[in-house]
DNA sequence: CCTACCGATCGGTAGG
DNA sequence: CCTACCGATCGGTAGG
């Protein structure tokens, strides 16, 4: 059987906990909160999982497990001969995806990694540093094929998208805008720029350099 | 007398809560915790504060009001006259450094901020708001001028920019690189982009399109 | 999975 | 500011 009835209540139990780490925290989250949402009693979760660190880790791992498999897929499912800028907002799509509507897993790593048991970040770092490095691949096809400037620091590149991304779980509403529009506008600050081109720059400037 | 002995403990026992909450998140940190690196007992503390939620209001509308404070230091110490760039990079590097490293205030803000009782958040809000409205004047004034582009999604960009800051609370070491320099990177990337320009665009990629 | 409970710790208070 | 303590709650366990 691939789904035994221990298994399903096991997902049960880590999407409450996933929902309220996100919300409230880590140590702001008690086993009983996730217990009453999972429908069950507090020491029952015992049954399921060694104890509350234990969830954490997989909540954790889950989530950036499922962020880095959306990413992969988004991009995998683009013409081999694509241009760097459409699997940049392919990715740029999934990410967000995962993080603001899919995904309280996601959100969950971004909300209480940094408060997580040295043990739990410790292992989970793990698979953040394989994601880290696939978009910094990535990045790098980017920049070998000349969509990126050769000057860019792709290091401060990865980290600044990945931050204005992850960011976004604090302030997204989704009646707003819809994720891809979102998924765009990010893409086109982070290729073009809000500026203008240095010509452009050339002529407005003039008048002000000549002032001061 | 400008600095009571009170004023001072007290700055004392905000100082400590600001680095527990910044590390430990809200529910992570304990009045003990603070009373001990404060050099106290823990029912002392409320010689001081009401409660617990006392001090985290205060540490987080301290931190909002010293980064706001610094930005506009920072740009209001440039001569009227200056460029949007030199005033966006002013105000980049003062957001940079109170939270990289002047900042337990400021990063208990942005680690914390989510987890704290509706009533904490709903005032220290307020001067959230005013500060995002700070920079949504910043930028407006700089698409005014023509040095950011006209069709530029100011609200996506502030929210952006002061994400991939933000985020770099989680990454930044200072034995990599000085703030100063890394400001100068958040700049260029947001202004000038990372892609070639349109005409460079042109010819690069004319090959590839034709394939596909 | 539940019942019943433990040892520890928490935020907060009283009285000085 | 300290001492001494409260009521409540926490993560976790035993036994079924």
């Amino acid at each position: 059987m691939s789904h035994p009835k221990s298994a399903i209540t096991k997902q049960r139990i880590l999407d409450a906990a996933a929902r309220a780490f996100s919300l409230n925290g880590y140590a702001g989250t008690t086993i009983n909160d996730i217990a009453m949402t999972a429908g069950m009693q507090g020491g029952s979760i015992y049954y399921y999982f060694e104890s509350k660190d234990d969830i954490l880790q997989e909540v954790l791992d889950v989530g950036i497990t499922r962020v880095f498999s959306a990413a992969r897929l988004a991009i995998g499912s683009l013409p081999a001969s694509s241009a760097f800028s459409e699997k940049l907002e392919a990715a740029v799509t999934a990410h967000l995806t995962m993080l603001l509507q899919q995904g309280d897993y996601t959100s969950a790593n971004i909300r209480v990694f940094e408060q997580a048991p040295p043990a739990v970040k410790r292992q989970n770092r793990k698979l953040r540093t394989a994601y880290g490095e696939y978009w910094g691949q990535l990045l790098s096809e980017g920049q070998r094929s000349g969509e990126i400037r050769k000057n860019v620091d792709l290091t401060i590149l990865r980290l600044m998208l990945l931050g204005s991304m992850n960011w976004a779980v604090t302030w997204y509403r989704s009646d707003r805008m819809p994720i891809p529009e979102l998924a765009l506008k990010f893409c086109e600050v982070v290729l073009k720029g809000v500026g203008l081109s240095d010509d452009q720059l050339e002529n407005s400037s003039r008048g002000r350099r000549a002032r001061s």
